[in-house]
Order: C-alpha cells, then sequence, then structure tokens
DNA sequence: CCTAAACGCAACAGAGTTGATGCAGTTAAG
DNA sequence: CTTAACTGCATCAACTCTGTTGCGTTTAGG
C-alpha cells in the first residue's frame, strides 16, 4: 500500500523526484497556493517534468505529506519512545521532531486524507507519543490526574510554536529543554 | 488612518457589507484560496456587490483582518487588563478571546501588513498581554525567572490549540481555566 | 557504443477567476 | 412622493493555471 514499485527510476530521474520535493516544500510553506511553474523554477525543473511524476497537482501534495510523514516517523523512533528513561526519550524526540518539522513544515501541514498511509502515520505516532506521557506518569513526571489527550495537544503546541518564531538560538537541544521544562512545570514558580 | 467617513452607507447598504464579511470568514477559513463567487453564494449577494464595497479581493481580506482585530481588542479591553487582579483578568481575558477567536479565526490569521491598523491593533494587544504577565509576576504566580516573551508564545499557542479540537465541553470558562491552569503548572505533579 | 529513459521547450485546449460595465428593478430616506 | 442609493443580472475582456502532446536533444546504464 502506497508507492508502487513500478520500476526503479533512473538515477537522474530519482534526484529530479527529490529536488521537486523539496522544492514544493519551499514554495507551498512560503505560499500554499504557489503554481506549479513556481514549484518548478525553484527545482531548477520545466514544469512538464513535474506532470511527468505527478499526475496532478494534489498527487505532488501527496506525495510530499508522505515522504514527510516518514521522515518524522523515524525521527520519533529514534528517540526510542518504548525504551529509554521516559525523560530522556521525551527530549530526544522533542529535538528530533523539531528538526524534520523545521523542514517539512507545509508537508506536516496538509490535512492528510484517513484512507493514506500518511494518515496511518500520524496516527501510529500520536499512539507512541501517549505511550511516553504514559511513561512519564508512571515516574512521576506527570501528575497522576493529568489530562493525557490534552497534554499531547499542548506538546504538539509548543512544537508548533516554537518552529515560527525561528529566530532563536536555533540550537535543537536548548529549545527541545524549554518545551519539555515548560511541559512538565509551566510558568508558575517551583515548588 | 483606516476608515474613510465618506458618506455613511445606507442601511441595507451596510447589512450586505456585514453579510459579506460574515460569510467571507466563513468560507475563507474553510478554503483560504477560496473564489469571490463562493463567497458571495455564502453572504447570499451578488459578486457584484462584493467589488462595490471592495475594489479588490485584497482590500476585502484586509477589512475583515480590520474588523476581527478591532473586536479582538475590545475583548481583550473588557477583561481589565490593568485593573482587576492579574488571575481574574488573565481568565477573563481568555474566555473573551476564546469566543471572538473562535468567530473569527480566519481573519485574525490574516499576516497583517506592517503598516496597517490592524497590525497596529495587534501590537498593542501583544503589549497588554505582557502588562498581565507582568503582574501576575509581581503577585508571584508567575517565577521571578520566567522569559515572559516565551510565556506569551505558549499562551498563544494554547489559545490557538484549545480553538483547533473544538469537539469539547465548548463551555469558554471551562477551556479558559485550563489555558491558564496548564500556563501556570504544567502538567508535573502539583507540590 | 547503443538504446531507452529522461529532459527542455513550445504549443494547445479547457476551465476558472478577476475586475469592469451597463441597465433595469427595488428600496431606504428626506 | 420623489430621488438617489442600492442591488441583481448579463456580459465582457484579460489573465492565470492546469494538464496534455509532440519533438528534438541529452544522458544514464548495460
Amino acid at each position: 500500500m502506497g508507492e508502487k514499485a513500478a520500476r526503479p527510476l533512473r538515477a537522474d530521474a530519482e534526484r529530479s523526484v527529490r529536488a521537486i520535493l523539496e522544492a514544493a516544500e519551499r514554495v507551498l510553506s512560503a505560499d500554499p497556493g504557489a503554481s506549479m511553474e513556481q514549484i518548478a523554477a525553484a527545482a531548477g525543473v520545466a514544469r512538464t517534468t513535474i506532470h511527468r511524476r505527478f499526475a496532478h497537482r494534489q498527487a505532488l501534495i501527496d506525495a510530499l505529506a508522505l515522504s514527510a510523514a516518514r521522515q518524522l516517523a523515524a525521527a520519533v523512533d529514534d528517540g526510542r519512545p518504548d525504551t529509554a528513561p521516559p525523560l530522556v526519550a521525551l527530549h530526544r524526540i522533542t529535538a528530533n521532531v523539531l528538526e524534520v518539522k523545521g523542514a517539512w513544515a507545509f508537508a506536516l501541514g496538509v490535512p492528510a486524507d484517513p484512507e493514506s498511509e500518511a494518515a496511518a502515520l500520524h496516527e501510529e505516532i500520536g499512539r507512541t507519543c501517549i505511550t511516553v506521557l504514559e511513561r512519564a506518569r508512571a515516574d512521576r513526571l506527570i501528575a497522576e490526574t493529568a489530562d493525557l489527550l490534552w497534554a499531547r495537544r499542548v506538546y504538539y503546541a509548543l512544537l508548533g510554536e516554537t518552529l515560527h518564531g525561528n529566530t532563536d538560538d536555533a540550537d535543537p537541544d536548548t529549545l527541545a529543554a524549554r518545551i519539555v521544562d515548560t511541559l512538565l512545570h509551566g510558568f508558575g514558580p517551583r515548588g
């Protein structure tokens, strides 16, 4: 389910596909309504070349969303959500996700077709996130009474907000530390 | 600066303008690239009528953004940010803003021209927000060491996140309470 | 080296959007 | 009541975007 293994693309063709996807991310994140022409120009490619690989505009966007979802899933997995100590996992995952989400902001914001592989990946990532929060709660890092679904939404929002005002230190680890700290303690005085 | 007081519109014309602005919010929040035709249909008005009041598409969007910014500013002011006890002001402002932002999500998300009156309003709102946070800090509700600029961004993000998953209780006061609580304490165990 | 894949370029039709105009009918307001 | 404002409707030109096709050229890969 997903990509057809039809014929392995020639090396130069594969490079073109990558260039197109990366250009699409750049252009569409600046203007979601940008034309195929603009994307092609940014990719250093003729517009017809895009249509050769992606029949419809939507097909390009779907491919973009899928590619980004896979990278995000890999970033989460790299944080060892099931085995590392919860606080360590939380920090690593946060730093990883910040990098991926910074590079693929548009692609990850596309409303995914519920049937798509991308949607399935996002669902699994969401479940993994809850798992980490549960493990953190078991370690008394999170209150017993906390609403984990709300906690996850807040966590997502903190990630998104951190990426918007990007004139920061830009060190992913520093930013991740701030996110985790805010998530766990808020801004009240420490007791 | 802002609206021309040229001629007071006739009563029915003013109703049309309102209908157009409200329809534009509905339609554009669902699809930012929607056509004038769709907006006109949603407003129960001919497309040419829109063009009579708003020369360009951009003029309509600007007017929409300005209208929403004014309502938002009024919502903040209604919370008595300078005089009410910080916690009360924070709660009231949050509940007010939730309602306004829920009704004008698209209009408030439009990137405002730095020269525009809307941008000035948003800046002033931002300053007011910092003021409330400072007063909260003076009352020991917020840690001395807290970064208020980051706190404000988190506050904005919590507002936005609360509005996305709108299948909630929908009671603004309950939602506001959760936002303020999360902002001040996060999800860690209470001391 | 040789073939098939891949590319750029040019051109095309079809659809959709924008903004403007003229006109005839309706409605608010003095 | 009378006028001026307002509206709907039909129509127009100009533009943009999409998706497709054909052709000559370049390039990867066996």
